[in-house]
DNA sequence: CCTTGACCTGAAGTTAGGTTCAAGTTACAT
DNA sequence: ATGTAACTTGAACCTAACTTCAGGTCAAGG
């Protein structure tokens, strides 16, 4: 029951579910760290299981491995984290996921709606572009979460360079 | 009126909110075509916007663009589609999002139940490992939109070559 | 005619989150 | 002592959905 038992990598991503190479990947992200024996190995303690989870569950709530990486970074550094610990960094996922539930059924909704009036991609339709006005489209997708947002006001942005402005019309 | 008014990329691109590089991109995709000018310029209809305001609404709802395309394939060759033709195609989607809101609503509920608990990464969590057991973790995360999910019984899988049976325990 | 902004192509680069490979080393059961 | 499964590393590769770049062409106003 000491942790003195430290899991070599197979056997924690077995149990976490994940591939020895993405352990290795997290770590190289500073997401985990392990001992290692003398030889080199990298081996775990069994609590690793919590922070792996943590990782899991939090890209499951839609969050990058920087953000994981960032939550992780406000645990304590020395001591081992508690389930409090793990639970305040986990509440705000709530919101998060509050916010993707309410885009998708804006969105859900808006596609309705669309469905009944047949008027997709038609003037005065929710989901898609006005008949001849440029881009005020989107409006339900800015409610969408981030990993399921394309296109619309990400930075990798779709008009920011030349040709934003093009003639006829603006952004309306 | 007539739909002999063709705009060149840059004009379609601004008015769909996408780049001219996007447009390029779905046309070598097989998404979209254009006419071209003698001088080897797109052209494109006016009711071209329709179909890319249908891909970005499609897109919203989470469809890769390899799914879009096989959508795209099923409307009438030969004919501009009708906005029924269109009303059809994202019928489905509606069912798509029920389901990721389903699952998005399944994760919160048991995020708040763990918050309630403080059991995060403890034993009968919904959300993640248990204690000591594999990878039975995951059962809510099923429900997540593609976007969203990763890792779990991806095509990428994260357990699938060697080390799948490492030792202690099996996949529970 | 001439200028200039918009357009063309193919190739390469980008980000995220990993996986795969090659070549070599370690750990542990027998 | 030894076989072999599991481990090590760095580098290259992967998918998606694009963007950027280089080098060159087109279109339209004046």
């Amino acid at each position: 029951m000491d942790n003195t038992d430290l899991l070599p990598i197979g056997e924690i991503a077995s149990r976490a579910g994940l591939a020895p190479s993405a352990l290795r990947y997290y770590e190289r992200r500073g997401l985990i760290s392990a001992v290692r024996t003398s030889g080199g190995q990298r081996r775990y303690p069994r609590n690793m299981l919590r922070r792996l989870a943590f990782i899991r569950a939090a890209q499951n709530v839609g969050l990058s491995l920087q953000e994981i990486s960032t939550a992780l970074g406000t645990l304590p550094a020395q001591r081992t984290p508690t389930t409090a610990d793990w639970a305040r960094l986990s509440r705000s996922w709530r919101n998060r996921l509050d916010e993707q539930i309410a885009g998708l059924t804006a969105l859900r909704d808006g596609l309705t709606s669309c469905i009944g009036c047949g008027c997709l991609s038609l003037r005065r339709c929710r989901l898609s572009n006005p008949n001849d006005k440029a881009a005020s489209y989107g409006a339900g997708a800015r409610y969408l979460p981030h990993a399921l947002r394309r296109s619309i006001d990400a930075e990798s942005g779709q008009q920011r360079s030349r040709n934003a402005r093009s003639s006829t019309n603006g952004l309306a």
